[in-house]
DNA sequence: ACCTGAACACCGTTCAAGT
DNA sequence: ACCTGAACACCGTTCAAGT
């Protein structure tokens, strides 16, 4: 059963628990990046011998969705109420400062959004909300995917490998001939990649526009 | 300089060139998936020594950048004509296509889709555009930003590791009890995930939203 | 029962040697 | 000049043995 309470985290053994395992990964990949995290590191960091670690986790692949669940169940999603909009608006803040959190992770992340717990929760809350207020079941289910999505893109562009500064140079270095409403606008092209204000003036743009559109 | 020839991509050697050697491992990353490209693999795939590939590559970061330089421009971006909306239309599209023909390769081009020169002449005929019909530069790098974002994150979903088949099966176990609303749309939420209809039907959504908002 | 070192089959890459 | 095998420093994981 799915729904009954957990097993205690696979007690016994030496105190530390699968999620004790969990955190010590979700640690050493904020502090040294996800291509730090092996076996054999980790179980260094823990204390234990790198065979150890496949008592609480079959194999690295579930080792790193540990790591996963760890991430997005870290900071709780708000209880959101009133107006489809408003709460479409909460949430997609916390979903974005929860991505924010850890950096090294949001490439994954971005790939298993939907079917998490804690995400299907926000699912709900939202989709409700559009439905009360006159959303068809189509119109609802396009509506959120496009604001979970925006979110996703934007955070995906916003901790991408190019940083500011590389697209800056980029931006830049093209010849205006070729380029010229590029050029003029590279400011806003490359402030438009990040920052909160940035990130909540294209939410409500699109926010608007789904009210536009239903 | 950036803007002169290509200088015949390393000649000499064995008749192979560079983009020989990338275009190569782009099949065999369709074929076998990203996991399968090794230096090792890639050379007994091109019948010749491991070592030999490191004269066409310094390393295997930069393979990948080659394969996905290769896929990037496999595809040339259509000569988009018309206003804003149609150029965005026609531009979404062909980068969806794009990126849908090498599924294992989205979530790594999804990461560094802004600064790859096919990439950037169609921003600017985008931008071209929305300057010449009354966008002020902000919005304009805003309302491209949320078109290109729109079509990362779909085809992330649509390429992603839970395939529709378990988005199905995640929603239908869902006590309806707590979870009313999606449950009751459970069908239009997993049809929004996939499919050029849908993402169309999305992405005239969004079109309108950034036409009423301008 | 719980833990773990040694060993195996892989990696990317350096280095020194082949032709 | 061009190519490449051997070797090194890593991986994840199996297996057999420790306590």
């Amino acid at each position: 059963m799915a729904s009954s309470a957990e097993p205690s985290e696979v007690p016994g053994r030496r105190g530390l628990t699968r999620s004790d395992v969990a955190r010590a990964a979700l640690e050493l990949v904020d502090r040294s990046g996800l291509e730090a995290l092996t076996m054999r590191g980790l179980a260094a960091e823990l204390g234990i011998g790198t065979m150890t670690l496949y008592g609480y986790v079959r194999t690295k692949a579930e080792l790193v969705d540990a790591v996963l669940d760890a991430a997005a169940g870290e900071l709780a999603p708000p209880q959101a109420t009133g107006s489809w909009r408003e709460r479409s608006r909460v949430h997609a803040l916390a979903f974005r400062a929860s991505l924010l959190r850890h950096p090294a992770l949001v490439a994954l992340r971005a790939r298993q959004p939907l079917l998490r717990r804690s995400q299907l929760r926000v699912t709900e809350e939202v989709i409700g909300a559009m439905l009360a207020e006159g959303f068809t079941p189509a119109e609802a289910a396009a509506s959120f995917r496009m604001v979970f999505t925006y979110v996703l893109g934007s955070v995906l562009v916003e901790t991408g490998p190019e940083g500011l500064d590389t697209a800056r140079d980029a931006l830049a270095a093209l010849p205006p001939e070729s380029f010229p409403a590029l050029r003029s606008i590279s400011e806003e092209a490359v402030d438009v990649m990040a920052g909160s204000t940035q990130f909540e003036a294209g939410l409500d743009a699109l926010l608007n526009g789904i009210e536009a559109a239903v």
